[in-house]
DNA sequence: GTATTTCCCACTAATTCAGTTGGTATTTAG
DNA sequence: CTAAATACCAACTGAATTAGTGGGAAATAC
């Protein structure tokens, strides 16, 4: 398991193309301007996002990108392991010679977590991140008009 | 967030020494053997642990390293930080301009999720990972007595 | 046919990773 | 007291990754 910066602006990129691709697809130079990430870097993390169907690029003008799918079927996993490789770790080959057992007891350890981690970030879609921030933001505006008058907490 | 090698690396070390450091301290060349990481490398790492307090070094012959503290106590998310400086992302400085609005929400969105990944790991401990693993491998004893004829699901 | 956009590739400066080298400080074993 | 074992410290290094440049080619809307 690996999450690196090239990884958070893959998941960056992919919010914004799922909060602004609701009419008409997104150019990359839209989501370079909003996100402040150059283009030509853009441009090689959605060659792998591509590669792994999770958009989809139309050429010439007024063309852009659309999610591959919908929001809801595109997790965080997907998307980081589609920019950052996913190096499956030394797992000694299976059942093999590990010098000794200890550290084969830990690369096991260590696997386990690793999948763990994965599978975490496999069950939150990019759907849910939009809808979890919308309630969010609701139960807040919600919460200030009831207690507008202490908003200073700080 | 972020989780490199470097944060494997660290995870890895101190998993060998919370197995390992029962009786007395153990020896940064034994985990340098045990996990096949150069000895100069896990010294930069523990240099950075120790700060942290979550390893105590003893010098001189027969010295080596304890935990800190309890197994118990340490997060997968303490040893990563440690070593992995943990860079706060560009919050936008609270809610100052940030490019437009739509720039902002996806950091929110960003930090959300990075706060819940956080959160995932700081509620794994060391001692966790160790139990955890000496419960699966009582259950597959048991089950592979049952079912040792169709052990080759792949 | 031209402007806009994706798509593609080769190159690069800066940073990080992982390790090397060569020490110094401290403590134990003898 | 001496010598060995160990933590501790800092500068340097090759390799990989990050993030970005530059120069295009191919598709498509107008």
């Amino acid at each position: 398991m690996r999450l690196s910066t090239k990884g958070r602006y893959a998941v960056t990129a992919m919010l914004d193309l799922a909060l602004n691709g609701k009419n008409g697809p997104v150019t990359l130079a839209e989501i370079s301007e909003n996100q402040g990430i150059s283009l030509s870097y853009l441009e090689q993390l959605f060659a792998a996002l591509r590669t792994k169907e999770l958009v989809r690029g139309v050429r010439g003008p007024g063309g852009g990108y659309y999610l591959g799918k919908s929001a809801d079927d595109i997790s965080i996993a997907n998307i980081i392991c589609a920019v950052d490789e996913w190096v499956e770790f030394t797992r000694c080959g299976g059942r093999q010679n590990c010098s000794g057992g200890a550290r084969c007891l830990t690369h096991t350890l260590w696997d386990d977590l690793s999948s763990e981690i994965f599978n975490f970030l496999a069950g939150i879609s990019l759907g849910d991140l939009v809808r979890r921030n919308l309630n969010k933001k609701e139960e807040e505006d919600t919460l200030s008009v009831v207690t507008s008058s202490d908003s200073q907490a700080a």
